[in-house]
DNA sequence: AGCTGTTTATAAGGGA
DNA sequence: TCCCTTATAAACAGCT
C-alpha cells in the first residue's frame, strides 16, 4: 500500500472514473472547455498509473466522452487550426455526482431525463453549447475589462462579483481536489493546470473552497464558473458529518484521517501543492485558446 | 499515418 | 436477481 505523500500517488489506478478525471481536467482550466489532447495530459500529469497502457485507457475516455450526454463537443472555429474539438461539461450535470464524490456518480447524467428542468441551464445539448458559448464570451469580457482596469461590467458580465457559495464540498469532490492545485506558496499559480494563464483577475477554479475555511481565508472569494452562473455544488446538497467520509471508505484508511482511503493522492491527503511527482506544470503552449472558439458555430453530437 | 470521434459489444462490480 | 455504472476492446469513418 502506498504511503501517501506530497509525491506519491506512485503507480497505483487512481480511484476515479475516467469521467471524474475527464471532468477534474475539463474543471481544471478556467475556460471549462479542454481538447482531448489536454484532457490526456491532464491525467497523464496527475496520475502516473496512467502514463502506460496509453492507448487502453485513452481509447476509454474517448468512449466516456462520446457516450456520456455530460460531456458536450465544442468545434473549433475555422480560423483556429487544431485537431478535435474541444470538450466541456454540460452545463447541468453538477448534480450527478453522489455527494460531491467522483467516485461514483449518483445517476448517470442523461440530456432530457433531468428531474426538474434547471432555471439556470439548458438541457438540450444544443442549447447547452450554446449556452456555454455565451457564457464563455461572457467570462472573457470580463477578463479583458478587469485587466484593462475599466469599470464593472453590468450585471450578468461579472462574473466575479457574486455571494460566495455555501454547503459543504465533499473532499472527493472536484473543487476540492483541483482548488488545492491553484494554490501556492504566495498566492495562486499563475497557470492553469492544463497550461492555460489563469488571469490574476479570475476567481480560482473552486472559489468556495477558499472562502470556506478549508483553504487561505485570505485568497479572494467568488461564485461563478464560466458558465456564468453559480458553480452547483458537485454535491447534493446534505448536511455531512464534521469529518468528511467518502462514499467508499477503503479497509486501508489514512491514519489520523478517518475515512480517507490510504491511496488517495497527496493532494487530498495533506498537500496544499500540484500532485503532479514530475510535471511541474510550466504553462505549455495549448493547441488553441479555448475561449477563441466562443463565436463558432457550436454543434453537438 | 495517426489522431479524433462514434458506435457496438462484453464483462465486472455494486446497489436495490 | 436485475439493473445500472464503469471499464475495456474493437471496428469504423472522418479529419489533419
Amino acid at each position: 500500500m502506498p504511503r501517501p505523500g506530497r509525491n506519491t500517488y506512485s503507480d497505483q489506478k487512481p480511484p476515479y472514473s475516467y469521467i471524474s478525471l475527464t471532468a477534474m481536467a475539463i474543471q481544471s482550466c478556467p475556460e471549462k472547455m479542454l481538447p482531448l489532447s489536454e484532457i490526456y495530459k491532464f491525467i497523464m500529469d496527475r496520475f502516473p498509473y496512467y502514463r502506460e497502457n496509453t492507448q487502453r485507457w485513452q481509447n476509454s475516455l474517448r468512449h466516456n466522452l462520446s457516450f456520456n450526454d455530460c460531456f458536450i463537443k465544442i468545434p473549433r472555429r475555422p480560423d483556429q487550426p487544431g485537431k478535435g474539438s474541444f470538450w466541456a461539461l454540460h452545463p447541468n450535470c453538477g448534480d450527478m455526482f453522489e455527494n460531491g464524490s467522483f467516485l461514483r456518480r449518483r445517476k448517470r447524467f442523461k440530456v432530457g431525463s433531468l428531474q426538474p428542468p434547471d432555471p439556470l441551464g439548458p438541457s438540450k445539448p444544443q442549447d447547452a453549447a450554446h449556452f456555454l458559448q455565451q457564457q464563455q464570451a461572457k467570462l472573457r469580457l470580463s477578463a479583458l475589462h478587469a485587466a484593462a482596469h475599466l469599470p464593472p461590467l453590468p450585471a450578468g458580465y461579472n462574473l466575479s462579483s457574486a455571494p460566495p457559495p455555501s454547503g459543504f464540498k465533499h473532499p472527493f469532490a472536484i473543487e476540492n481536489i483541483i482548488a488545492r492545485e491553484y494554490k501556492v506558496p504566495g498566492g495562486l499559480a499563475a497557470f492553469s493546470p492544463a497550461g492555460y494563464p489563469l488571469h490574476s483577475q479570475l476567481p480560482p477554479a473552486w472559489p468556495h473552497m477558499y472562502g470556506s475555511g478549508m483553504m487561505d481565508p485570505a485568497a479572494p472569494i467568488g461564485d461563478y464558473s464560466a458558465y456564468g452562473m453559480p458553480l452547483k455544488s458537485m454535491c447534493h446538497g446534505q448536511t455531512l458529518p464534521a469529518i468528511p467520509v467518502p462514499i467508499k471508505p477503503t479497509p486501508g484508511s489514512v491514519p489520523g484521517l478517518p475515512g480517507l482511503p490510504a491511496h488517495i493522492p497527496a493532494f487530498l491527503a495533506n498537500s496544499p501543492q500540484s500532485l503532479s511527482p514530475t510535471s511541474p506544470q510550466t504553462g505549455q503552449s495549448s493547441p488553441a485558446a479555448p475561449g477563441e472558439t466562443l463565436q463558432s458555430a457550436v454543434t453537438v453530437h
